[in-house]
DNA sequence: GAGCGTGGAATGAACATTCACTCAGTTCCT
DNA sequence: AGGAACTGAGTGAATGTTCATTCCACGCTC
């Protein structure tokens, strides 16, 4: 994926032409910026210290990049971009194995390991993305989020043919999707919580069994017992007025 | 470099002295404040804007709070503290209900329902801490992690007892308590991901018998089929360091 | 090969702004 | 009157961004 080609209001000074040195820096400067957006968050990390980091002056990184907020949005963007791309190859190869007579159960755990592998290789810019999507202007968080929803999508569509199929149970795909997609993620953002496992495919294994048990829950049929809630002993979420 | 304050210093000038007030007056400011961070970020917040919303001044936010940061924490241990307080209540009514025979699913559906009312009760803290614990000191964020595996230690415990029982089968503890949390807190913090839920109970009946087959599963028994995983294209995530 | 012109890229001091926090003075309440 | 609580202009530090200047690699001419 070329870099973002929207560059509609030219630097007023000088900027890098040559696509190959502007592409090279440009992800180096990101690079030392991802280190620090997570070490200290965005936005205590000040753009002198990812100068520093990336071994250049305060000038020239806007060189590179228009703002700080464009080094945010190149990283967090830079995942998704590379999952869809996971994806739209995935898609091709799954109508070969589909004449081929593989499964859905197979096409899903196909999928979902491929999403679980990317999200362990781009594990921080997972992490960053839960952390700062608030940081970025509107018109691009939404822009994020509707990647998100495209991602989740996918899913969606391999769930959908399977229950087609007669493989799966019909019940809430959009939940299920859902669900599938937070416990992969969650290798990345609560990855304090799982101590126990040091790679991913530990964790992995066990959650294929998992991720299959939600798919082939039947949604329908759950346990009464309904809770005991006592009041709210004060209430802090008083006076929600977006 | 932040200003790693550690302001155990009463403050110089006037304190509000009246327990009632302060509590109060936190609360208030706090509330305030809980909007803002949700709306626009902890960083884009200012003081001036707390205080306005508070209906104050913004130096009597410094009576009630030391310094801003104070004012996150105050909001992400609220929910921790809400949380566990609940659990110690159960923890007591659980021993008369073993007594009476309770079977351990039965246990676990009672806990995982007030965990989940709660964090619907406390959706916004929940995001926020997801979003802000970065802009904690490091004492404070460790801190509040600690509170998190407590939490998570709670129904580690539920499961242990589950399966000392034989009602569940013995598989990774810790996994399951992890899923589990991660699941209900999606409620929360990818709210926008389940538009077609309007209300917590629409989310928790499906939910609910999602969590009890993960209980169920035997994480052991999984099936094979490797992924066929092509190399990175580049890497951002080098240079780890620190 | 020495001198020179050219322009892309790097630099970092300077600028304008923003913001957390302070404090000397005022108001409010009893 | 007196102390507790409130006020908001003021302060100093930090930050994102700019831009005049410098640097340097290359080609051209003699």
């Amino acid at each position: 994926m070329k870099s973002q080609v929207l560059r509609k209001k030219r630097k007023s000074q000088s900027q890098v032409t040559d696509e190959k040195r502007l592409q090279e820096g440009q992800e180096r400067i990101a690079a030392a910026a991802l280190n620090l957006f997570l070490q200290n968050g965005y936005h205590n990390t000040s753009v002198r210290e990812i100068a520093q980091k990336a071994g250049l002056s305060v000038g020239s990184v806007f060189n590179y990049f228009t703002s700080k907020e464009e080094i945010l949005f190149f990283l967090l963007s830079y995942g998704q971009v590379r999952t869809e791309a996971g994806f739209q190859k995935q898609r091709t190869e799954f109508e070969r194995l589909k004449q081929n007579g593989a499964s859905p159960r197979d096409l899903f755990l196909r999928a979902y390991e491929q999403y679980a592998a990317l999200t362990d290789e781009l594990r921080r810019n997972t992490v960053l993305a839960y952390q700062e999507t608030k940081s970025l202007t509107l018109a691009e968080r939404k822009r994020f989020l509707e990647g998100e929803e495209r991602i989740q999508h996918f899913f969606e569509e391999i769930i959908a043919y399977g229950v087609a199929q007669g493989a799966f149970p019909a019940g809430n795909i959009q939940l299920k999707a859902h669900c599938l997609l937070v416990l992969a993620q969650s290798w990345a953002v609560r990855h304090w919580a799982l101590s126990s496992f040091t790679k991913l495919d530990e964790y992995l294994e066990p959650l294929k069994s998992i991720a299959l048990g939600i798919l082939e829950s039947d949604s329908q049929q759950t346990p009464a017992l309904v809770a005991a809630q006592d009041g709210k002993d004060f209430a802090l979420s008083r006076e929600i007025t977006s």
